[in-house]
DNA sequence: CGACCGATTGACT
DNA sequence: GTCAATCGGTCGG
């Protein structure tokens, strides 16, 4: 009998945290680039890991789009990059620097090679799981627990593993806040969106394909 | 095959 | 502010 009562408390708990975070259809991401980039800011990465679901609202992003010379896909399909050239709604994760990896977005129609990276996420739901997966002591900084592309693949364990996951399948997904709590803000206007240029890539001509929440205290690098 | 370097981070001066 | 860590991808010989 109790252990009927567990079973049925425990089966509620998971349908809401499902219902709560309703993933984005396939057609949201078959979709420009940048317009996809800006929807996701506000929108919340949600990670299955064993039996919990890491939460995240996504509060930075850049663009990599068709016929880009910093995009991974410029110089055609290779075996490291070939889930950019996948489906919208796939998830591009890649190792870099020789110990950390970043995870995209893939966008638009099969073979297009686009994608947008997730550079930082703002914790929502099982916060003291993503503290023990990141190494480092964040009692003086809590924004240092995923305030960047490779400290958010690192709290959430995106690796080689969950390279190519599908976003519309029950693992990995991204997804609305249907029942809004105190801690997860409104929709992103905007007004509330700015632009930049993406971190990292030395072109001089550059574009402003970066986009974060203004204000948002876990965007990275706010000196730029 | 060797050299160079990267969509980064953390430790340190 | 500077810089090492660490390794797979890419490019030139």
């Amino acid at each position: 009998m109790i252990i009927v009562v567990c079973y049925l408390i425990f089966h509620v708990k998971v349908n809401e945290m499902l219902n709560s975070f309703k993933r984005l259809p396939r057609s949201f991401y078959l979709r420009p680039t940048i317009t996809v980039a800006k929807d996701l800011l506000g929108k919340f990465l949600v990670r299955k890991l064993g039996r919990k679901y890491l939460v995240g609202k996504i509060v930075e992003v850049e663009a990599y789009l068709h016929n880009d010379p910093a995009s991974h896909s410029f110089r055609g399909k290779t075996k490291r990059n070939e889930v950019m050239f996948s489906e919208g709604g796939h998830l591009y994760v890649y190792f870099t620097y020789g110990m950390h990896f970043c995870c995209n977005v893939v966008t638009e129609e099969e073979d297009k090679g686009c994608a947008v990276l997730i550079r930082a996420v703002e914790p929502v739901e099982n916060i003291e799981v993503m503290q023990h997966r990141r190494k480092i002591d964040i009692s003086k900084n809590q924004f240092n627990l995923t305030n960047g592309p490779a400290k958010l693949c690192q709290a959430f364990d995106l690796g080689r593993e969950e390279n190519g996951t599908d976003l519309c399948g029950e693992k990995i997904w991204i997804g609305d806040a249907i029942r809004l709590t105190s801690h997860i803000s409104s929709p992103i206007s905007n007004r509330d969106i700015i632009s930049t240029p993406r971190v990292g890539i030395t072109n001089p001509s550059e574009h402003k394909w970066r986009f974060y929440i203004k204000g948002n205290g876990w965007v990275s690098r706010k000196n730029n």
